[in-house]
RNA sequence: GUGGCUGUAGCUCAGUUGGUUAGAGCAUCAGAUUGUGGUUCUGAGGGUCGAGGGUUCGAGCCCCUUUAGCCACCCCA
């Protein structure tokens, strides 16, 4: 049979792995600099505990899984006829009760949920895990990726906001990697559609002035007017768009556009708020178009775009005022933020900002050259791992051009050769493959060049 | 779910208006050469042209179906 794999699932061959570990391992870093403790969740969810989550669109997305057992004659019968609801879009829990987990908010909402008691609170979790989606494939969209969540469970301050826009900034500033941050308050999109076509029109509303950079000012309209919108609605709404200026002066402009309305300036002191804690930054930006999609955001939502690339978004998040409410405990607020790793992946190897020792993992390869020279290699290498520095000795003696390429294709930076002529004279050879520069030394010196001249630092 | 583009050697790709035995580079393997050393030279293996059907004397090329990948829409990380 033909070796394949599942449409928009994909193997991670060890240079690719290299470098995703890179940015994973310095968003970790940072969550727990942030104080965010770990956790993790099962791939399998029962249906019950996604559907209904993301809305309509969402549902159609989650994988679903078959039950085990249908086959059984004695359930046969009612597997045929519930098959029916199937084929009419229900979802019957005799057919499939567990489904991949869809993202990794609502799994951390059912786990709070679970643990309300026990868990320290307000409880900051972050999640590096892959979910599944049933979309079609494209750029920067896979069935199976990763996300990275930091979220925060059981607190209404707004320094947590803060915190996890500084932590986007942190991130993306280690990675070097150019990007704006962009906010924007649920509360304000909801003070728009009152004081427009009224609360209950806040989902047509936001997902069309959602669309602005996308579609363009003049077409924004034309969906408002079919969306029933006055031409007085719209020349409030293209005000509310057509807001320029720093932080500071659209956050005054927008108060004053919002001056009859306690939700819209609600929304704009929180902003405020966060914008004072997290400091002045260029990378922060107040976005009055962001919308997104989510139905269950009730006040901060973030959003992070990277400049200069054509790419959707590569993180974004929100404050939910109700996080664990459909699992039956009340007053629960949160506030979280999700790094897109696949697609901040995509976006790095396009700017090439990747740097070329990421990929190292062997430091030293010592080259096979016969028996009794492979002997004092052996042990020499044994002696390097022992002082921590990543060595292997090549398994075979073949001809050295083969040993070249293994080293090349590993990246490996430095060769050790010890052959006949070196043993009699006791010495050591190494050779930095990318310049071809070679030194011989002492087997006594060995170690201390490597300190001195290639920087190996002693980790025993 | 809807639409567009593409599938030729392990990889990247040529392949003329349909015409004999489908090519190149890289990679792989073998040999020669090198002061035991990434070079160079010589040679070899490797293909159901994504799959199935059709048109034709004849299809990698034209038509239909199907499948996979990419891209766009929807939505999203």
């Amino acid at each position: 049979m033909k070796p394949i794999l599942p449409q928009g699932t994909r193997d991670f061959k060890p240079e690719v792995l290299r470098r995703r570990h890179f940015i994973i391992n310095t968003i970790r870093n940072l969550f727990e600099l942030y104080g965010f403790e770990p956790l993790e969740t099962p791939a399998l969810e029962n249906v019950e505990t996604l559907l209904g989550k993301y809305g309509d669109e969402g549902d159609k997305l989650i994988f679903k899984i078959l039950n085990n057992g249908l086959d059984h004659p004695s359930k046969q019968e009612s597997a045929r006829s519930e098959f029916e609801k199937v084929i009419a879009g229900k979802t019957v829990s005799t057919i499939t009760e567990r489904a991949l987990r869809y993202d990794l908010t609502i799994p951390f909402a059912r786990f709070v949920a679970m643990n309300y008691h026990e868990l320290p609170m307000p409880f900051k979790r972050y999640q590096i895990q892959p979910v599944w989606r049933a979309d079609r494939p494209q750029k920067g969209r896979y069935r199976e990726f990763y996300q990275c969540d930091a979220d925060v469970a059981g607190t209404y301050s707004l320094q947590a906001d803060a915190e996890l826009a500084l932590l986007y900034r942190d991130v993306f500033r280690k990675l070097n990697l150019p990007v704006s941050v962009k906010l924007n308050n649920r509360k304000i999109l909801m003070a728009l559609a009152e004081l427009t076509t009224g609360a209950e029109s806040f989902r047509p509303v936001t997902t069309i002035i959602d669309k602005l950079d996308k579609i363009g000012i003049e077409k924004v309209k034309n969906e408002l007017i079919n969306a029933g919108l006055t031409d007085e609605h719209i020349q409030f709404v293209e005000k509310y768009l057509t807001i320029q200026g720093n932080i500071r002066e659209k956050i005054n402009s927008l108060k004053d556009l919002f001056k009859n309305s306690e939700t819209g300036l609600q929304g704009l002191n929180e902003l405020e708020t966060i914008f004072n804690l997290a400091g002045d930054d260029p990378v922060f930006d107040l976005d009055t178009t962001l919308a997104r999609g989510l139905d269950y955001y009730t006040g901060t939502i973030y959003e992070v775009k990277a400049l200069n690339v054509k790419m959707g978004s590569i993180g974004g998040g929100g404050r939910y005022d109700d996080l664990t409410g459909l699992f039956g405990v009340k007053g629960v607020p949160g506030t979280g933020i999700s790094f897109g790793i696949d697609r901040i992946y995509d976006v790095m190897e396009e700017l090439n900002l990747f740097t070329e020792n990421i990929s190292e993992s062997t430091q030293l390869i010592f080259f096979n050259l016969g028996k009794e020279e492979s002997q004092h290699a052996f042990s020499l290498m044994q002696e390097c791992r022992e002082k921590g520095i990543s060595s292997e000795l090549y398994y075979d003696s073949v001809k050295l051009e083969k040993q070249f390429k293994f080293a090349d294709k590993k990246k490996i930076p430095y060769a050790v050769i010890i052959g006949s002529r070196e043993i009699s004279d006791g010495m050591v050879k190494i050779k930095e493959l990318k310049s071809g520069e070679e030194q011989t030394v002492k087997r006594n010196d060995f170690f201390s060049l490597l300190e001195k001249k290639y920087n190996f630092k002693d980790h025993s």
